[in-house]
DNA sequence: CGATATTAGTTGAAAATGTAACTATCAAGC
DNA sequence: GCTTGATAGTTACATTTTCAACTAATATCG
């Protein structure tokens, strides 16, 4: 057989993913008891100030009932605020509160120093086409492009 | 500040393993009523042909109640064999049945196309590149080194 | 040999996730 | 304006994962 465990690429995303947020995640649950999908969820509100619990999921990947427990849990520890807009009451305008901004500074401090130490081993050019690379696979389904709330099969 | 979500490695990692393993999961799920990690195990074993479950641990960098619980799963389906060694009793060797590797096989042939399927947008010098930089990203941990049963700290 | 420590693996309870069904609000057609 | 259909988000329940405690077998040290 012409294929090798080793170079299977969702096999070695998988343990590269997993490797890398294993570490991290270190940082944001110790210190600030979050789960990873709130820390996603804080990281996108902080980076785009203003967003819906929808427009978290479509742009992180994430489902809805992960995001909906995430934000009740993160306004809960009054990192977020949750405002219903008046002109379509179905919605929620998600942002930081001034804490929530503290932590999220801190974080993406704490997450740039990280991201430096995981690129420190690739050149530069090496690290371009990785970055690339993940971006662009992202896109790539079987065949069958995944609509809202559907998975995509090979 | 210097940092871009859309950057940000971990994340870009995690959205991309997911993405394609929910894809191919469709598959082992679908036809064999096998979970990721079931799927992982066997896909060791099929690899290396004869491993203890602590092995498996290793080398796929799985916990060892996932593991545990995969292969008791694949035993009930009879993907798997366990044989205890008779110099030490603590260890149990794991094989495929041939009802397994027949399975396995299968899902290899599957795999590969998928593989190819997800590399097909890049360059053959991309795919070096990127394939090489996941092997080496799993090495890098945040200063600590990963013991058993001991999560890394950045 | 006997006590203690290690190692392989299992198990039960708690936490997290996924699935599907649900509520609430708005949109559209008649 | 009333019915049907979508959309945003929540909740209940089942499955899976994680954590910690456990059993069983072997190794080590006195």
């Amino acid at each position: 057989m012409d294929f090798d465990i080793e170079d299977f690429l969702p096999y070695l995303l998988n343990r590269a993913a997993e490797s890398s947020s294993a570490s991290f995640q270190q940082i944001y649950k110790k210190e600030y008891g979050m789960l990873r999908t709130e820390w996603r969820v804080l990281f996108h509100l902080g980076y785009y100030n203003e967003m819906t619990a929808s427009q978290i999921c479509q742009m992180g990947d994430l489902h809805k009932t992960k995001v909906s427990r995430a934000v009740s849990a993160l306004e809960e520890k009054r990192f977020i605020h949750r405002i219903l807009q008046d002109d379509d009451r179905r919605f929620a305008r998600l942002s930081l509160t001034p804490k929530g901004r503290s932590v999220y500074d801190a974080l993406c401090a704490q997450a740039a120093q990280f991201h430096k130490h995981l690129m420190a081993d690739f050149t530069s050019e090496e690290q371009d086409i990785f970055i690339d690379c993940l971006r662009r696979i992202r896109g790539v389904k079987g065949g069958v492009l995944k609509k809202q709330d559907e998975k995509g099969l090979f």
